[in-house]
RNA sequence: GACCUGAUAGCUCAGUUGGUAGAGCAUCUCCCUUUUAAGGAGAGGGUCCUGGGUUCGAGCCCCAGUCAGGUCA
């Protein structure tokens, strides 16, 4: 009997993933993961793990398995929020959960699941493990997104290799959110009815200009407005001598300074806001609303398009430097001058866009059909052909 | 110094022939969402510059003043 172990976190989707190995059969094994336990800079009204430890508990023991808690705190701060602050520091917007799957639960949490026996670990991800065989015999493991379009969840895993998905299963992949839901139910599991999580992963949900200042200081700033007809938007350059040219004038961000805009207002630190933001700016007395097109941490300056239009926040292509590209499918990595048509997304949860793969040296332009808003420093842009995600990378 | 124009929500402004005020943006809350954002819904918020006057009644009319911008000497 294979042995499996499950990373419960309180909520349905894990708590049916084991529900529904244990029915298949398998040697099941609960293991709850306490990686933060400061409550002081959550929004959360109690004290969100005790009551997700104690339900992950009572599911355990609804199912007659063994049940545990890890305390990965100490990795979770190491390889994740200071990870954040850092990447918030420079000015970049990081995503910590996708990290948080690369380095904890699929690295630090499953090697403590191989130490106790485990064949596999599994999760309450929405998505898929695909198998193929390679010519040579080996098997090569397949990311495929979530049956349940709206739920899917692959993009978090974006970042997993060959060697973690041997190792993994996603029970509920195949399953819609009403369907777990109802499993749940039916099975009287006291997480039926629980309200999905959200915020970060483990954290919970938080102010992040309040969670950063924990690490990083207020510094009073200014915002500038760049009207739409700014000069950097005019150059519609058409002649290129060679497509990577072509790529790389797509990819080029303006460079703003001061006397580009109009000052409209002060801030209290660039490094506290995102590209594409809208909120936050507290500068009124637009037409339209005020969209955040780039911040600058060096001078401390926010640079701010009026409207969603706005030139500003558009762009075509965006490059992935080579340490900070990953292929699901190693295979299908692109050697340079490749060249590969792909559905990619920027963001969690956004509909999947026409994009073309370039190889270059040094890295990966992604170049989509269609000018993509906001693309955002240290976020993740992940490539699908059909359903399987086969690669991903920073955006830098 | 004279004249003109303006002064209404945190900001930018609208306010019909006088009947105790509105829109966008901002802010807050909720929804959505295992990142950051975006998006959706709702809410709060006004000595209508001050002081007089006319009128049953003034943000709107009259007079004086204050402040801001402009024009002319």
């Amino acid at each position: 009997m294979k042995k499996v172990v499950v990373g419960l976190s309180g909520g349905v989707d894990s708590s049916v993933a084991a529900f529904l190995l244990k029915q298949q059969g398998y040697d099941v094994i609960g293991l709850f993961m306490k990686n933060w336990h400061d409550d002081s800079v959550t929004i959360s009204d109690e004290c969100p793990w005790l009551e997700d430890s104690n339900d992950a508990l009572i599911v355990a023991e609804k199912l007659g398995i063994p049940f545990q808690t890890v305390d990965l705190s100490a990795e979770y701060k190491e390889r994740i929020v200071d990870y954040m602050f850092n990447e918030y520091e420079q000015g970049r917007t990081p995503n910590p959960d996708v990290l948080c799957n690369r380095e904890i639960k699929f690295d630090v949490f499953m090697k403590i699941a191989l130490q106790l026996g485990a064949d596999y670990v599994a999760t309450g991800h929405y998505c898929r493990k695909g198998m193929i065989q390679n010519e040579n015999g080996s098997i090569a493991y397949q990311l495929l997104t979530g049956v349940d379009t709206n739920k899917d969840q692959s993009y978090f895993l974006c970042q997993l290799s060959q060697e973690q998905l041997a190792k993994t299963l996603f029970p509920i992949g195949e399953l819609t959110k009403p369907e777990v839901r109802q499993i749940a139910a039916a099975n009287n599991l006291v997480t039926a009815d629980k309200k999905d999580s959200q915020g970060l992963c483990f954290i919970g949900k938080v102010r992040l200009p309040d969670f950063l200042q924990q690490k990083l200081k207020p510094k009073k700033g200014i915002i500038v407005e760049v009207p739409r007809d700014a000069r950097h938007y005019q150059n519609g350059r058409e002649a290129f001598a060679n497509k990577e040219e072509e790529l790389v004038h797509h990819a080029q961000k303006p460079i703003y300074s001061l006397n580009d805009g109009l000052v409209v207002g002060e801030h209290q630190g660039a490094h506290f806001f995102t590209i594409g933001q809208r909120k936050g700016l507290d500068v009124g007395g637009t037409k339209e609303p005020l969209f955040v097109i780039e911040t600058d941490v060096d001078e401390n300056i926010i640079y701010t398009g009026q409207g969603k239009t706005h030139p500003g926040l558009f762009r075509r292509t965006l490059f992935v430097k080579d340490d900070e590209l990953h292929w699901v499918r190693p295979k299908l990595a692109l050697k340079i001058d490749g060249s590969m048509k792909v559905m990619a997304r920027i963001r969690y949860r956004q509909p999947l866009q026409k994009a073309t793969l370039h190889k270059v040296e040094g890295g990966l332009y992604v170049d989509f059909d269609e000018k993509q808003s906001a693309i955002t420093e240290g976020q993740f842009v992940a490539w699908y052909t059909d359903d399987e995600l086969i690669g991903s990378g920073v955006i830098s």
